[in-house]
DNA sequence: ACATTACGATACTATACGTTCCGTTATTGA
DNA sequence: TCAATAACGGAACGTATAGTATCGTAATGT
């Protein structure tokens, strides 16, 4: 029942890798249930079945501990399946089968809705966000260079576009993510609204 | 110094109109600095100069005083200039400009986010953010009856994808939300990102 | 004038946070 | 085998703040 990890040679009780792991599942199940704000160390020490002290001796505040956690939960991937479309639809696709099978759906309008008013995470979390973003600019990048897209192409605006949706439905509408509205969501944000 | 609203009739002093206003006015500006979950009675109490069972007085519970004060924020306002393309553009322009001179930009995140585990709250403000949709599908279905947008036209995906920009940079990138962007974005939506 | 109601301020009570301490347990090294 | 060490879960501590109740004062209508 206890821990494995190596201590570097030192004496004493390792720490538990079970532990550390229960730590970080309670934070993300408490994270989409409460929210950030309303997310405490001893709600999570509770979950996880686990002392507050043990918690205090790996983080010092529920901060790093909340974005340790969210580092955790899976990212999009990227696809190179010879089209910009067939990429986008791909990569989104399994995105979109990761908020419904993860607490990812709910914790991130929490975290970005902090965000806004909280300095500190947002500084933490601005470079994560961002970094989550990059595979879907490689792939329009990728669309550049084989001709699929303008030269000229705004990149960034184009991820925008082509995620939006998945945002507005995330944190106004609240409704369904369904993989099936990727194909009509990647159809419309490249060809336009307009009659062609 | 005092009120001046009819008290219908009844005796006593009338409540005061002023304080009514600076509770509202204080609910917005503490919802934009620390959120929806960090707002307190007391605190709106010493923002508004009033005391704590005035706002008892009138509103049950935090949650009634933010959907108020939240409902006297500005919101998109209907423009028919001819095409979409310019309605879209003067529509989502003049937002902007409301996204720079109020609190909206931070307030918005922060509700959104909290709609996501919170039930009550959600049930609330559902309506409300649909709502304040409206006006973008109609503009495109105006278009639609124009012939400048297909018949078929799925509305609500359409509306998505318009703001879909907007919401990102407001809620990921937290960027600078100038009404410059509106014409790139707008013109970007109607034609697509693919080379014609 | 007098009754009535709202006002701002403050005292009160209960809850719940973060922190620290404690006896126990697991591991290392002699 | 047995001390030394460090992490463990649980519990106790002090603090802060929520919501409620109460106070004297101010502003109305009769």
């Amino acid at each position: 029942m206890a821990g494995s990890g190596s201590n570097g040679g030192s004496a004493g009780r390792p720490r538990s890798e079970e532990a550390h792991q229960a730590i970080l599942d309670a934070t993300v199940e408490l994270l989409a249930e409460v929210g950030f704000s309303a997310l405490t160390v001893e709600g999570v020490a509770q979950r996880a079945g686990v002392g507050k002290a043990t918690i205090y001796r790996r983080w010092p505040s529920k901060l790093p501990l909340v974005v340790e956690a969210f580092g955790g939960l899976p990212r999009l991937e990227e696809v190179d399946m010879g089209d910009v479309a067939s990429d986008l639809k791909a990569m989104l696709r399994s995105y979109l089968q990761i908020f419904n099978t993860t607490p990812l759906a709910t914790i991130l309008p929490s975290l970005a809705g902090e965000r806004a008013h909280n300095d500190a995470l947002s500084e933490l979390f601005d470079p994560v966000l961002k970094g989550r973003r990059r595979p879907l600019t490689v792939a329009l990048e990728r669309g550049v260079e084989r001709g699929e897209l303008p030269a000229g192409l705004d990149l960034e605006l184009a991820a925008d576009l082509v995620v939006g949706p998945i945002a507005v439905k995330l944190f106004f509408t609240g409704g369904k993510l369904s993989p099936r509205m990727v194909g009509p969501m990647v159809d419309m944000a490249l060809a336009g609204l307009a009659k062609s």
